[in-house]
DNA sequence: TTTTATTTTTAGACAAAACTAAAAATTTTT
DNA sequence: AAAAATTTTTAGTTTTGTCTAAAAATAAAA
């Protein structure tokens, strides 16, 4: 699907913002995007229509399987352009940014695939931030506490922080595995728990124990 | 000064209409730019309030001397990003136009002269065209037999096909030399001879002369 | 639980760039 | 030089994405 390159910055916003504070309020995109509520309420719109987010009011946007697989997209060409820029234009790695917002609008796939591998194939930006394969994958894996997402995006275990016997344990126990599909659900401020829908039931793992639990993304 | 991409297409269009046939029209530029002649119209009256041209209805457009500045920089952006494609990511030489199309209008002046500097300066694209230079210059000579335009184009003199001795007397006769700025008035089809603007007179010189005398543009 | 404050949406307007249909201007043909 | 054909412009719409001002919905505070 083809998007216009506004809808394309709505996309990468609220995917930035679920990352960064789980919560996206129409005001909250509106500071964001430098627009006013009024023209967020209408894009959403739109994008809700497109079947490219959920909305529920006073309470957030989150994007769809089809919003996300797009928003990564977007990323994998902003940052790739940002890696060409600095390593091949020799560009200063905080000067790539603005450009960038530019180039990433340009959306033939064949393109982006032969950049990456003009470049090698990168996994990171010049900014240290992790590039989407062509599959929209971060390869990456981040702790699941440190995505601090309240809503429903999957994610696939892919590695534990280490092989201690009472980790293991824990993880048996509560049947977590490299491969198990599991999304974050809550997060309690209080001391910073969190409740994960893993296996089709909601469970709850500490602070200490998300931390040692890497994911990656699904497309 | 900026354009939007709808005004650097317009511009770029007329640019190499005025080149291949000369005389550019309403409906000659509706047809290359695939639209309606009303729409031409309502551009065009905006770029002549811009003063990126002039216009004689039932006559035609001609770019202005910062028209033309500008549709140069935007030929030299497309072909520059031609020539990145065929030559760094191996695109097939007739497959790079469509996406050059996209990247040409991305302005930042620093992007484009690094790019042109990574590539090594190169002189013609992937089609042979010549690639303007940072400052709207094409170092190619052309044959000002060749370019059919009909109108103010400022050229300067660049080279002359040989060295006879009956060539040398006619162009000193005639007050042509290297760096005599001129511009070609109009076009005679009976016998392709042209009546050309030099040193503030008319003059007519035969197509067998035209042939013989090679200009390059001012910036 | 009522009032107050905040958040979000609606309604209506605007600018850009295109369109259609019809009118006007100019050129070409007879 | 009048009629016919062509070219160009005008007038009015449409779409996209934004805006302002006001209304409505919800959350927070008293």
């Amino acid at each position: 699907m083809k998007f216009t390159n506004s809808e394309e910055n709505y996309l990468k916003s609220i995917f930035h913002l679920q990352m960064q504070q789980g919560n996206v309020s129409t005001n909250t995109l509106a500071a964001t995007l430098k627009a006013k509520p009024a023209s967020i309420t209408d894009m959403t719109k739109k994008l809700n229509a497109k079947k490219l987010l959920h909305y529920k009011p006073y309470y957030g946007f989150y994007l769809s399987t089809e919003g996300r697989k797009a928003a990564l997209e977007i990323i994998r060409r902003h940052r790739l352009w940002e890696a060409f820029l600095a390593e091949k234009l020799e560009f200063q790695w905080d000067d790539v940014h603005e450009i960038a917002e530019e180039l990433e609008h340009i959306s033939s796939k064949k393109l982006i695939d032969k950049l990456d591998a003009y470049l090698g194939f990168p996994k990171f930006d010049p900014h240290g931030d992790p590039i989407p394969d062509n599959k929209g994958k971060i390869k990456e894996p981040r702790k699941i506490s440190l995505l601090q997402m309240q809503t429903d995006v999957p994610c696939i275990v892919c590695q534990v922080g280490n092989d201690s016997a009472e980790l293991l344990e824990l993880l048996k126990h509560k049947k977590i595995s490299i491969g198990s599909k599991l999304s974050v659900k809550k997060r309690f401020e209080y001391d910073h728990s969190l409740e994960i829908k893993i296996n089709q039931s909601l469970i709850t793992i500490s602070n200490q124990l998300a931390k040692n639990v890497f994911v990656t993304y699904e497309s």
